[in-house]
DNA sequence: ATTATCTATAGATCTATAGATAATGC
DNA sequence: ATTATCTATAGATCTATAGATAATGC
């Protein structure tokens, strides 16, 4: 390997402290995007939560956009669902768990609404994911159901949708939480993937 | 009736004129909000885009806000789906239809996305907009089916999971048309909705 | 009079750069 | 040396107010 072996900052060069600290401040930025989105949340706003200046944070992030790549990654830290094929009937408690924080709901929805917003700098991140995420739920049917779910759908044609019933319901639901109950309504919509004719739901 | 009649400003005050420029305007704004989101667009680029400058545009618009008001009553006007009742086999058509329009598509979700933000001036008309048309849904799908789907479901339960598609499948749809066929995804769901045990999708 | 626009400008923000200072870690 | 912070500040924006000017409509 000849072409250098410049290997600093590959990973382990940070100090334990700042690592926390970074982890702190991603913290702050999570709840700073779910109150503002990210075009409204100012360096400002997270720095303060941290008791820092702005010009403090830029020392451990230097950009907003440095800042906002390490809160998306957080989130895929955060379920990692997207590629561990993980069963069907698991994704209702993953349902219920996110009913129970929707902290964390209302920064990502904000994030998804935001990206579909010209150049925005989470919208490569977004639709990566999807795809991703579409690739892995169809795993999932297809191994649960095999080529045709009960309801008749390919495993191809039914991951879209359940995708889309997550976070549309994610919206809805916080939008109104009384309104909607979200884990019910998404259990509701799984039972009628897998509601096979005059199978009865058990 | 003693107590003034006051009725300037009712609603025939203005010009004629007036009202081209107003709704030229608004057009404008759609595009922009389109493009940045509501906190990312500026009073200055929707002013540009029908030749003014910030401050004439100002005296249509006196702020920000009313500017945004102006453009959510033109959503409500523009698919007057919410209130009429129409038909379940029309909602196909209303989403092939949006399929052909992602401008507007875009506006709307990205303004949907920013309304779960906190003191977001669309959160209101979103939560109050949501409610009625999940009403509206249960109505159309008790016209369709009586108060059993033929899925079991009630009309009460699937207003939620109709709205959440269409929501839905538009975000995935934005992010990569060419990956998500939005139309036919929906029909999926239709017909998943529709099927009984047996039953053929006619 | 009212309507349509403009220039000037106040007052807030916001991101990011420059450069100082103190503490930590080899 | 590197890391953690700070003050000062440049340079962009952004919304909104004040007030002038010209054209339109009674």
């Amino acid at each position: 390997m000849p072409y250098g072996d410049d290997m600093s900052g590959t990973s382990g060069t940070r100090s334990v402290r700042g690592e926390e600290r970074r982890a702190e401040i991603v913290l702050a930025a999570l709840e700073v995007i779910a109150e503002r989105g990210y075009r409204g949340a100012s360096m400002a706003a997270v720095a303060e939560r941290v008791g820092l200046t702005q010009q403090g944070l830029l020392h451990y992030f230097p950009t907003k956009d440095a800042l906002l790549v390490a809160v998306l990654r957080e989130r895929d830290r955060w379920d990692a669902v997207p590629d561990s094929p993980l069963r069907l009937d698991l994704l209702g408690s993953l349902v219920e768990y996110n009913a129970m924080r929707p902290g964390i709901v209302q920064t990502f929805s904000a994030l998804l609404g935001e990206s579909v917003t010209e150049g925005h700098p989470a919208r490569e991140f977004f639709t990566e994911r999807y795809e991703r995420v579409r690739g892995s739920m169809t795993e999932v049917l297809r191994a649960e159901y095999g080529d045709r779910l009960p309801s008749g759908l390919t495993p191809e044609r039914a991951a879209p949708l359940l995708v889309a019933v997550m976070d549309g319901l994610q919206y809805q639901w916080l939008l109104d939480p009384g309104a909607v109950d979200m884990p019910g309504a998404f259990r509701d919509f799984l039972a009628l993937l897998g509601e096979d004719a005059g199978d009865d739901a058990g």
